[in-house]
RNA sequence: GGGCGGUUAGCUCAGCUGGUUAGAGUAUCUGACUUACAUUCAGAGGGUCGGAGGUUCGAAUCCUCCACCGCCCACCA
């Protein structure tokens, strides 16, 4: 064996292990094994930069379960790739090319598209090794990206299916434009904020008395330039005699009229809004109803137009405030209030997005959402947690159509061509047509337009498995088992995914979400490179390595996740333990059998109690960490695998056995719980794990596919269990007693134990070793009955006593001091409880067991005051 | 305006169907170089479980109200 360093050395190690996964092609899923499928598609990062640690996040919440369910024998398939993200990664190239001075314009469409795909190649090349250096087991040759050539004829295949099936529709109607990106947006692309903006009351004259008019309250005050009607309520009496008479719009001279709507209401502003049917979505509905006219008064990116007077060639902010300034000098302002409201902005530029009239491409919705709603209410699919439910349902019953075309140019080109004769009908199509099927023309232009990223991310579960072919990988790995990703993507996702699905495969796309928290600095704020707080998993990996990351970012963790630097630090030493146990184990395995199982421990003569123990502790852990996993607690399971292997196994077992490695069996079973532990442990922590398997187990192939280990339901032993438990409350109540008065390591002391019960004494018999050195003593001494001695310091574990004379070195006041103090805490409980068995109706209404526990609790309690206070007397 | 989540030790969190004296890790303090590991070992201190009511023999746990923090949704201009 070869020398094994002090310390886990995970900057080679992880780096070994990436390389000789990736090599072997170990986490390649065939169709053709004759396993059961389980399949996870990773939520696709976005190509426009790095992986942050919500990535690392989300990826080690899936690597977990991947390797878990390949260890369990399915045949496991990680589906890996990323996402074009249409806007988000034109605009980092655009701000790339400003950097140079240009704008896309510049630029032919080819030429911008060209540097699109060269920061693709590199940043999806990026964010690849990166989720490789995490540990994640994806299937690697499989890798997808939402462009892939096979991909776009997924995209479009949907398009024209849905078209054909009337779900999708061109049409003028509101939506959200984001000035600065140049496009539409979809309702839930814009964000809402609240702003501290104002409300201004503005009067409007009449046409027949200019000194009188009508005042309205607006937030957008430049907006008015396109107003085409003022709209009242018909019950609002102020207002109901002035229906149909004429307005004079300030500023503009436009004559308007006074119109009645339900959709006012007259409690808020003045009761009277302004209609401004092409920039805003309610007046639009107000202008199709009362047949306004509609006038766009912006460009496409805000700049007032040749609509708004003398405003023409004013961004829409530098507007506002000259309107508001001449509505002033021509007396029309009346007030201005202070209001906060909610403004849309772009989810990409967070640019205040602008209610926009524009032709544009829309899904109908509500036919999709109907299944959709079902399969969840039925219970096909699971949220967890649970409440993720509600939220889903709730958008998903009010949903809305969705306005999928967007004015870039990186993303899924509209498969739409247009005749160069209006009238002819638009042609959809999978290829290019050569000519009008109407007129025959073969002068056709393609739409300019492209989708919504999202149009081609909700295709993600069965668009990677080859669809529309009927591939083998389609039949066989559809539909995924489980979802994996963030609260605030699941109406942008996770919703569309499921109503996908469903349409044009018949089949829900996976049975289980788990949404996962987002990650914050310990101020409670979202990590973003803007703010600087961002912790940078590669940075991470670099100090602390791959394992500690994973297993540092879960254990102790919450919804949502606070991180700084330093709880990084409970994942290194972690493994780092993990590979010093391993040195240990390995160091002293000269007698090992390969072939030893655990069950044997039954056979083994004179076993000892801590081997016993330890083989329970381990299988009871296995069976809480398997289940833990199954349902998705993985801080649960991590704080299991924690307090075993650190508390039970190193800190009690193996200090415990230091001695004893002569004795083969020992060896076996140290090493045999090892072995065990590092498959348990293997999901989590996969470097140090597949290290330590490769070292003890030369040429069984990778832990990666070694089964999981079942749980010997036989092997558990309460009884064991508990007896070691003694053992262990005796040896830490001896520490204290050193600790309290300050003994020295090398001093030791002698202890006189005595007990009534049989077992006590076997017990401390047969563990007299143990006892010496854990507490380090030199002496000891067991009886059944106890010797009253002087000056005495005193352990009571249950029914065992223990005293330990230490004339020479204690303070017999303090330490009658500490045992009144004692004596006092145990009193106290005893007084409760006392007084909880003389009530009648506890007699009377708890549960038999409850009172038994309760009256056997009170005795053991009562013994234990009753000789502290014999040993109170002694000292004197 | 509607909805959801949180509030337990200085910090991060457990505490699942109500039943010991509310637990971990970390930080703090004390003591140890005990040849697997100082990324270690041993020990200690630290909480009237956000507040107020209620249900119950019994409440951190269930109910009601309140407070604060956070998130989501919403066409009152």
């Amino acid at each position: 064996m070869t020398e094994l360093s002090t310390r886990f050395n995970f900057r080679e190690i992880d780096d070994k292990w990436c390389v000789r996964w990736e090599m072997e092609n170990l986490f390649h899923a065939q169709t053709d094994s004759g396993k059961e499928p389980y399949t996870i598609v990773i939520p696709p990062p976005n190509v426009t930069g790095i992986l942050h640690m919500g990535h690392a996040l989300n990826n080690t919440l899936q690597d977990i379960i991947i390797r878990y369910k390949r260890m369990k024998g399915f045949e496991t398939l990680w589906m890996p790739g990323t996402d074009h993200a249409g806007i988000a990664t034109q605009n980092v190239v655009e701000k790339q090319l400003a950097k140079e001075g240009k704008r896309r314009q510049d630029l032919s469409r080819e030429d911008f598209l060209k540097r699109l795909w060269d920061w693709k190649k590199e940043y999806g090349d990026t964010i690849i090794r990166q989720l490789k250096k995490l540990g994640s087991s994806c299937d690697w040759p499989r890798t997808r990206f939402t462009m892939d050539d096979q991909y776009c004829n997924a995209v479009k295949e949907v398009f024209v299916r849905l078209y054909e099936k009337g779900l999708i529709y061109r049409g003028e109607y509101i939506i959200n434009w984001c000035p600065r990106c140049h496009t539409a947006l979809s309702d839930e692309e814009a964000e809402h904020h609240e702003i501290q903006g104002s409300l201004y009351y503005i009067r409007y004259p009449f046409k027949d008395n200019p000194d009188k008019g009508l005042t309205v309250a607006t937030t957008r005050p430049e907006t008015m330039l396109g107003d085409t009607a003022v709209a009242v309520n018909k019950k609002d009496k102020r207002y109901k005699d002035l229906i149909g008479k004429t307005l004079i719009l300030p500023l503009m001279g436009r004559e308007i009229a006074v119109i009645s709507d339900e959709l006012v209401d007259p409690a808020f502003g003045t009761g009277a809004v302004k209609v401004t049917p092409a920039h805003d979505p309610n007046d639009f509905e107000m202008g199709k109803r009362h047949n306004l006219e509609f006038i766009n008064i912006l460009h496409p990116d805000a700049v007032l137009n040749d609509q708004a007077g003398d405003f023409e060639g004013m961004d829409r902010f530098e507007a506002r405030e000259a309107v508001l300034e001449a509505l002033r000098e021509g007396k029309f302002l009346e007030k201005t209030e202070p209001h906060t409201h909610a403004v849309g902005h772009c989810y990409r530029c967070h640019t205040v997005v602008e209610p926009y009239l524009s032709r544009q491409w829309f899904v109908k919705m509500k036919p999709l959402a109907k299944p959709a709603i079902e399969a969840v209410k039925k219970g096909k699919i699971a949220f967890y947690p649970k409440r993720w439910t509600k939220v889903y349902m709730n958008w998903m019953e009010s949903i809305r159509d969705w306005c999928i075309s967007r004015q870039i140019w990186w993303g899924h080109r509209i498969p739409v061509w247009y005749c160069e004769r209006q009238s002819c009908k638009p042609i959809v199509s999978l290829t290019t047509p050569s000519n009008c099927p109407q007129c025959g023309s073969t002068n056709l232009k393609q739409d300019e337009d492209v989708l919504d990223t999202w149009f081609s991310s909700w295709l993600w579960p069965f668009a990677t498995l080859g669809w529309p072919d009927k591939s083998k990988d389609l039949k066989y790995f559809y539909p995924t088992a489980s979802l994996f990703t963030a609260p605030e993507i699941i109406f942008f996702w996770v919703a569309r995914m499921i109503m996908a699905g469903l349409e044009f495969m018949g089949q829900i796309p996976f049975s289980d979400v788990y949404l996962h928290g987002t990650v914050r600095d310990t101020k409670g704020r979202k990590m973003s490179k803007s703010l600087g707080n961002a912790i940078d998993p590669l940075e991470i990996i670099e100090e602390y390595g791959a394992d500690a990351l994973r297993f540092s970012l879960i254990i102790n963790s919450g919804q949502d996740l606070f991180i700084s630097k330093e709880k990084f630090e409970i994942g290194r030493n972690f493994a780092n333990k993990i590979w010093n146990a391993s040195r240990l184990i390995m160091m002293n395995a000269s007698a090992v059998d390969p072939s030893f199982d655990l069950s044997a421990i039954k056979n083994i003569k004179n076993i000892n109690l801590p081997s016993q123990w330890i083989v329970s502790r381990f299988f009871s852990t296995l069976k809480k960490v398997s289940l833990a996993i199954e349902q998705y607690r993985y801080s649960e399971a991590e704080n299991s695998i924690y307090e075993f292997f650190w508390g039970d196994f190193c800190d009690w077992y193996l200090e415990i056995v230091k001695d004893q490695w002569d004795d083969p069996a020992i060896q076996n079973i140290a090493f045999k719980v090892l072995e065990l532990s590092l498959k348990m442990i293997h999901p989590f922590m996969p470097f140090v794990t597949e290290e330590i398997w490769s070292q003890i187990n030369e040429g069984k192939g990778s832990i990666c596919h070694q089964p999981w280990p079942p749980v010997h339901k036989n092997l558990i032993d309460n009884a064991a269990e508990a007896r070691m438990q003694t053992v262990i409350e005796l040896v830490t109540s001896l520490r204290n007693l050193r600790s309290q008065w300050n003994i020295k390591p090398q001093e030791k002391i002698q202890c006189f134990f005595c007990s009534r019960s049989k077992e006590d004494l076997e017990l401390l018999k047969s563990h007299e070793t143990i006892l010496m050195n854990l507490a380090h003593m030199n002496g000891l001494t067991i009886d059944k009955k106890a010797v009253e001695r002087k000056n005495t310091a005193t352990v009571i574990v249950r029914m065992i006593k223990g005293a330990v004379p230490l004339g020479h070195l204690i303070n017999i006041k303090e330490e009658k001091s500490r045992i009144l103090g004692q004596i006092g805490q145990q009193k106290k409980a005893s007084v409760g409880l006392a007084a909880r068995l003389k009530n009648k109706d506890f007699l009377k209404k708890a549960p038999k067991e409850v009172v038994d526990k309760e009256k056997a609790r009170l005795e053991s309690i009562n013994t234990k005051i009753k000789e502290l206070k014999k040993v109170v007397s002694c000292l004197s």
